[in-house]
DNA sequence: CCATTAAATCTAAAAATTAGATGTTTTATT
DNA sequence: AATAAAACATCTAATTTTTAGATTTAATGG
């Protein structure tokens, strides 16, 4: 015979006390005394006293004390009662989340989003959505362009973020990114007293990002004589302040930069801007779950809230 | 007849899934199926089904999807099963609160302390305490010399650190708390090559603290030319480091400001200490409760602690 | 194809909870 | 002081819920 070795946590470690008994401690004391609890919870005065009797006898503490004719709280009772209240609020708040399951709520939403995309917006959506659905778990994968691909062929996120809709995909145009070309104030390049051409650019160092969505953009670009390539954006915005090179930089990425003014647009002579369109697209074209959908909507409002200031 | 105008907070807000159902989800998942569960939980594997086939009716939730002929979680029950583990770690929590309670162990701890004491000491005491008992209240009264005794006379403390024993009481020796005289090192009191006499203090600034235990040390020293009376010790710190005076200050209160050399100690010719005697005062003395005890033993073991170094 | 494992279903039995009647103590009324 | 009313406790029988055990269904492995 053998002997039970698998995990266990239960024993004496197993709860004794019912959610019910706690509800009805927290009625008796809401609704000043049994009897008003009894009225409350639709039962006899008699279930009361026995589920306060029950409950004093399995934790061998009284929770309330006669004092002439009323039942009050002992000061345990006091200290327990606190506990109960947020206990049933846990228990309510789970059952919440569960019919809203049964809703078709998912658990979990994965969202795709390509560097490119502001992710200080991103965060200001994640904020607003976890705001009411504190319990939805949000998993946010950044991708570059090729990821973002794969994100969605491979259905590794509900809803995605990206420059191109793969065949068979359906997307909504989100945000049109305006890449200019920055440098730090103190950069040679600020210093040139007229509009800049392109041969003015090739005689500095540009910075890329390695494998990002701006590569695209760079393909026209082969020209400039020192390059300095970059893993990540942000490495890239950091050697771009400290005045290491020119790059050229989605606007909202770098809002924090341009209003402390590390950062400046440089003028040119033509091709001052250069745009990618971001889009939208749910993983799942035929049923898009309400959580996923509400995201989506977040996230819509809130990139026309930001083109509009 | 009269319809029911009481608070009323049930309803459909009243929890319909007990603990035992969330306990029974666990068990299932971490013990590999209902049989698993079953025989951990002492119950037959039928009773696993029915309480699984309750919950997952009662929420509208599946909870597991059978594969195969193994029971797996469903997206939803992984997320619910995370929830209900929390949920029953604090039904369990509470529960061992509640022994406790039944075992004579206070819900609440009041402490009256005299302002003398060094609340940074007090405030590690407390950490260490919570930590151990995090369920357990404190509620810590900063007194002055009038207020310590009336906590204890009122019984407004369960365990008081004061300069007086009122008479009936007892106390233990707690701490003697070291005057010095301090200034800012830039203070023209320090620019004096020789150790000081009090005709010396006369001169300058005197910072008293209004109606603090360091009232009756001042009794010797009414004769300081000009005096700034404050309301709180800190208060006074921070006048004396920016050179408004000097004052006498309990060494352990100031620790901070002398490791930064915010305040350093004036040389005086004689009585360069004066010292007062805190106590560790149970209020109860004949009946101590468990939770007074153990932090009356934390506070003396820190103060030890402290003395060595 | 058969033995085995895992879960679902059915039924009767056991356990827990409930209501209703009654008892006890305290407070309020006259 | 007597009486009524309010608030909780206790008792008992009825009801409801939960449980075990047997049986069934479905899937896996040899």
């Amino acid at each position: 015979m053998m002997i039970n070795q698998q995990a266990n946590y239960l024993g004496s470690n197993m709860a004794n006390v019912t959610l019910e008994q706690w509800q009805t401690l927290l009625s008796v004391v809401d609704n000043n005394g049994y009897a008003g609890a009894a009225e409350i919870m639709n039962k006899s005065q008699s279930s009361i006293s026995y589920a306060i009797q029950k409950l004093e006898q399995t934790l061998n503490v009284r929770m309330f004390s006669l004092e002439g004719r009323r039942a009050v709280l002992t000061p345990a009772g006091k200290a327990m009662y606190q506990q109960a209240k947020s206990l049933l609020q846990a228990s309510q708040q789970m059952e919440q989340q569960a019919t809203q399951f049964s809703e078709g709520w998912e658990p979990e939403i994965r969202i795709a989003m390509d560097t490119l995309f502001p992710e200080w917006l991103m965060l200001e959506v994640i904020q607003r959505f976890t705001e009411k659905h504190p319990l939805t778990r949000i998993e946010l994968l950044e991708t570059v362009l090729s990821g973002t691909d794969e994100a969605l062929l491979r259905k590794e996120a509900d809803l995605v973020i990206g420059g191109r809709i793969p065949p068979g995909f359906l997307g909504d145009p989100l945000l049109k990114i305006t890449f200019r070309a920055m440098a730090a104030p103190s950069h040679p390049l600020h210093q040139i007293d007229r509009p800049l051409t392109y041969q003015d650019l090739r005689l500095h160092r540009q910075l890329v990002v390695k494998d990002s969505g701006s590569r695209d953009i760079d393909a026209g670009w082969l020209g400039a004589q020192h390059r300095l390539t970059l893993s990540h954006i942000h490495t890239s915005i950091a050697a771009a302040c400290k005045g290491l090179g020119y790059a050229w930089y989605p606007e909202l990425k770098i809002k924090n930069e341009l209003a402390k003014e590390k950062l400046t647009p440089l003028h040119l002579e033509a091709g001052n801007e250069r745009h990618v369109y971001l889009n939208l697209i749910y993983t799942d074209g035929d049923y898009v779950g309400p959580a996923t959908r509400l995201f989506g909507e977040l996230l819509t409002a809130a990139v026309e809230k930001t083109n509009i200031t």
